[in-house]
DNA sequence: ACAAAAATAGGAATAATTCCTATTTAGAAA
DNA sequence: TTTCTAAATAGGAATTATTCCTATTTTTGT
C-alpha cells in the first residue's frame, strides 16, 4: 500500500502540466519555488518510484542529466545529441513484428512500446 | 587530418573486438592491462571523439555510465532497465516513413538510423 | 630536423545521483 | 480519534561519472 505523501504529489502534479521534459535539478527548483518543502533525494527519489510504476519516463541522455516525462500517450522520443532538447513524435511501428525480432534475437522480455531515435536538431546543425 | 595517437588506436581496437558494451571505466580497465598508459582522461576524450566521428556509438543508459559500441553493421540496442544490459537486434524499419514523421513533427534534421528500446530481461523479471 | 598543432598524463573540479540517519507522516485498525 | 507502524521525508555526506586544467610529449607536414 503507497503513501501518496504531498511531496509525491507535488513532483508528479508538476510533470502531468510539463511538456518539456524537465530534469531533476528543474523539477526540484520548481516545486521548491511552488512551496514544496520537498529535498532533493525526495526528488529522485519519487521520480524513481514513479518511473519504476511506469507512471512517468525516465528519459536518459547521450550527456548531462536524465530527463522525465509524465506518460500522457504513447509516444516517442528523438534527441538533439548536441544541445540534448528531446522532441516526441507518433510513429505507428509494426508492434507485432518488432516484438518478435526482439523476443527472437535478445534476452529482454518485456518491454516499452515506443523507441528513442537519436539525432542533430536544426539549430545545432547549423553551428 | 586526425592523429591517431597510440592511446586512441589502443581503444579503438579493444571496442572492435568488445561484443559487450562496455563502459568507460571497463575500458580503461582493460587497455591499462594490455599496457596502455592511457589516462582516464584520455579515454573519456577518445570515446567522445570517436562517436563525435561515428565510428563508436555511444549509449546513454538509464542508471549508471554511458556505453560504447564499435559500429559493426548498424543495429538496434535493447536495454534492461534493470541490470542495464544492452542486446543488439537487427530490425528493418521503414526508413522512409519514419524519417517523414520525424521531419514532420520535431525540430530533429539528421538522425540515426537505428532506435533504442528500453525493456526488461528474462532474468530481472524472475526477481 | 623543426615548428606548429594535436594529444597526453595526472589530478583537481564539477555534476549528477545515491545513501545515511534521525524525524515526521499517512493510513489502517482498534 | 487515538494509536501504531511502515513508509516517507529532510538535509547533508558520500559516491559515481565525467569534464576540465596545465605542463609535457608526440605527431605530422615542410
Amino acid at each position: 500500500m503507497e503513501k501518496y505523501s504531498r511531496q509525491r504529489q507535488e513532483i508528479l502534479d508538476f510533470l502531468i502540466e510539463s511538456y518539456d521534459h524537465p530534469t531533476a535539478e528543474e523539477i526540484y527548483a520548481e516545486v521548491k519555488k511552488r512551496g514544496s518543502t520537498a529535498s532533493k533525494g525526495t526528488v529522485y527519489r519519487n521520480l524513481n518510484f514513479l518511473s519504476e510504476k511506469g507512471i512517468i519516463e525516465k528519459i536518459s541522455m547521450l550527456n548531462g542529466a536524465d530527463r522525465y516525462d509524465y506518460k500522457k500517450t504513447p509516444h516517442n522520443h528523438v534527441i538533439c545529441s548536441k544541445c540534448n532538447k528531446v522532441f516526441d513524435f507518433e510513429y505507428n511501428f509494426n508492434l507485432k513484428r518488432l516484438r518478435k525480432s526482439i523476443l527472437e534475437q535478445t534476452e529482454i522480455e518485456d518491454f516499452s512500446d515506443y523507441v528513442i531515435v537519436q539525432g542533430i536538431c536544426k539549430k545545432c546543425l547549423k553551428n
